[in-house]
DNA sequence: GGCCGATCCATGGGATCCCATGCATTGTCT
DNA sequence: AGACAATGCATGGGATCCCATGGATCGGCC
C-alpha cells in the first residue's frame, strides 16, 4: 500500500535539517529526544524505547557522549550506565527541527479525538494482523521468560 | 504510537528464514518479487518501485546477478539495464518465505471492503498529515520538473 | 568464598541505506 | 560534426541496523 510505504520512507529520510546545522543524524536526535522525555537507567532502556537493538543504541550513545550531549554515568549496577542530557543536549533538542517520527506524534494529539481513536484503532488493527505485535514484547520490558542468548544453534529453521 | 512502531520493526527485522534456507537478505527477496511483478526496464525503475536509492539497489542488483537469480541486459539506450527473473530466481520467490511487507498487502487484500477501506483511507489520510506525500512523486516516475543534480551546493540549508 | 548462569554493554562483521560524484551515454542545439 | 546539458549507473564514504560474541559484573546457590 502506497500510504504506508511513503510514511516508512519519510522515516527513513529524516529531516536532514539538523545534520546541517548540528552535525546530527536523524538517529542521535532521535536518541536525544527519548532522552528528554525522561532519563534512562540503562542502554538497554534506550534501546526499547527507541526500539532498535542495544548495539545500534550503543554506537549512536557513544558518539552522543562525545559530542557532550549526553552524560554517561555508572549505575550501581557497574554493568549498567544512567543516561541523561547534558544543557547543551537539552538546548538542541528544543531548536533542532522536530523529526517526522516525533512530530506526527504532534499531529496525532492535534486530531480530533474521534478521527484520532479511529486512526489508533485501524494501526492497532493492522499491526496486529499483520503479527507486528508480537515482536514488541520483548523490546517492552513485558514480563516474558528470558530470552535465550542468541547463537547461531538458534537460528529458526 | 506504538502500533505504527511495530509495524516499522517488524518490516525491518524481516524474516529471517529465506536467509536461513537461502541466503538472502529481505532487501535481495523484496527485488526478487519486485521483478516476478514485473521485470524492470532499469534500476531507476526498481528504486522507483521499492522507494528506495539507486545506489542501494545497485548493489543488491549486483548480488542477486551474482548468485544467477537475475539477468541483467543492457538495453538500447546502453546506460540503462533491463532486469529480469531467472528459472532459478523465479522458483525462489515462489517457494521462500514471504516478507512481511509482502504478506501485509495479502493480510489487506482478504480483509472486508469496508475495513479495509477504513484502513486505507486511516494510513493516506495520516500520510497526508504528517507531509510523507510530498517525499514521494520523485521516486514514483510522476510528472515533475526535472530535479537538480544532487551537489554540495544544493543542501539543504 | 567459590562456582555458575544470567545480564549488560562494547565491539566485530555484514548488509543496507543515503548523499555525492565520476564516467559513459544520450539528446538537443548550433 | 561538435559542444554541452541531462541522464543512468557504479562506486566511495559514512551512518545505522542487526546478529554474534567476549569480557565484566551481578545474583543465587552450595
Amino acid at each position: 500500500m502506497v500510504a504506508l510505504r511513503r510514511i516508512v520512507r519519510l522515516f527513513r529520510l529524516a529531516d536532514r535539517e539538523a545534520e546541517a546545522q548540528y552535525g546530527l543524524s536523524a538517529a542521535q536526535l532521535f536518541v536525544l529526544h527519548v532522552l528528554w522525555q525522561e532519563p534512562a537507567m540503562s542502554l538497554a532502556d534506550v534501546a526499547a524505547r527507541t526500539m532498535t537493538d542495544q548495539s545500534s543504541v550503543s554506537t549512536v550513545v557513544a558518539k552522543l557522549v562525545d559530542k557532550k550531549l549526553v552524560t554517561k554515568k555508572p549505575a550501581t549496577d557497574r554493568r549498567r550506565a544512567e543516561l541523561r542530557l547534558t544543557a547543551k543536549g537539552e538546548i538542541i533538542v528544543r531548536t533542532a527541527p522536530r523529526l517526522p517520527q516525533v512530530s506526527a506524534l504532534d499531529v496525532i494529539a492535534a486530531m480530533p479525538g474521534k478521527q484520532r481513536a479511529e486512526l489508533v484503532r485501524a494501526f492497532e488493527s493492522f499491526a496486529a494482523a499483520i503479527g507486528a505485535n508480537e515482536m514488541a514484547p520483548r523490546m517492552l520490558f513485558e514480563d516474558e521468560p528470558a530470552r535465550p542468548r542468541r547463537s547461531r544453534t538458534d537460528v529458526p529453521a
